[in-house]
DNA sequence: TCCCAGGCTTGGT
DNA sequence: ACCAAGCATGGG
């Protein structure tokens, strides 16, 4: 099996980034290992004090996409600084959620994965929307060997789009099977170019991303935050009314949120979600 | 034009 | 029966 060291950087846990709800494609063992494909490569990622051990790829490869890959080229002091400065103000709230919620990592996805993923889970719950993803890859996306076990890639647009609504659905996606179909068909088709999309200011890239069935405000900044790497892009859902209504109740400047009020809002999320004992 | 309520697949509890 | 990292839809 090939393997790679790393050196860690602070401020990343695999198994905080992994279990944050960003990801669908990833499991972690109770040795702390986190493992899942990634493109066309299956890789297990495990932190062993300052060193971090990722299985699947060699060293080269490991460099140059896996770390791109796990984020861990940002800056995560700088990016802290500037949440405690723009979230600081109101009280001390985000203090906390960046203590419990540190080593929590924005991931480099791939944005058509994302953009799929974060349809389906709509109105879902996440172990759901994990076993309805493995099943389109299963039927749709590319098998692939490594060390003796077959794995599979997540399925092409092109492969989506003529995959046929009712066997969308037969994968358990209920009535999500028709965005799915419109989104695959916008993007194999060139009416949705993502490459474009990642060019636009963040206004123009939510009205095009939400130009698709499926697609409202907030599947279309958690797509931008997660596959686009917009890391100011601040998915409002229910935990996070939830959030801002008990612990920011007199508002806050949804315009004045720094660069990195994407990262805030996983930390404050996570903070909410998994102090008390987690979600599934 | 904008706002709001009820519906939507499915599996887990 | 109710709920889940929401959204499209139709009526007012």
């Amino acid at each position: 099996m090939k393997k790679a060291v790393i050196d860690c950087p602070c401020h990343f846990d695999p198994q905080k980034t992994f279990d944050c709800g960003q990801c669908f494609r990833f499991n972690s063992d109770e040795n702390g290992m986190v493992s899942g494909v990634v493109g066309n490569r299956y890789i297990s990622v495990q932190k062993c004090g300052d060193k971090l051990n990722i299985y699947g790829v060699g060293q080269s490869e490991a460099e140059e996409k896996i770390v791109p890959y796990l984020g861990l080229d940002e800056d995560y002091d700088k990016v802290n600084r500037d949440i405690e400065e723009h979230f600081g103000k109101y009280n001390d709230t985000i203090f906390k959620a960046e203590q419990v919620s540190d080593g929590i990592r924005i991931l480099r996805q791939d944005k058509w994965e994302t953009l799929v993923s974060f349809i389906i889970s709509q109105n879902n719950n996440i172990g759901r929307i994990k076993k309805i993803i493995e099943r389109i890859c299963e039927r749709f996306g590319e098998p692939f060997e490594q060390d003796g076990k077959t794995y599979y890639s997540f399925p092409t647009p092109s492969s989506l789009a003529g995959a046929g609504k009712e066997n969308i659905f037969a994968c358990g996606t209920g009535f999500r099977d028709k965005y799915i179909v419109d989104c695959a068909e916008k993007v194999s088709g060139g009416e949705i170019d993502l490459e474009e999309i990642s060019r636009m200011n963040t206004f123009d890239a939510m009205e095009k991303l939400m130009s698709i069935k499926g697609v409202g405000p907030k599947v279309a900044s958690c797509v931008l935050l997660f596959g686009f790497h917009r890391t100011e892009s601040f998915p409002i859902d229910v935990w996070i009314k939830r959030v801002l209504e008990k612990y920011y109740s007199s508002g806050i400047d949804l315009n004045d949120i720094g660069n990195y009020g994407g990262i805030a809002q996983q930390y404050l999320f996570y903070y909410e979600r998994y102090k008390s004992g987690g979600a599934n």
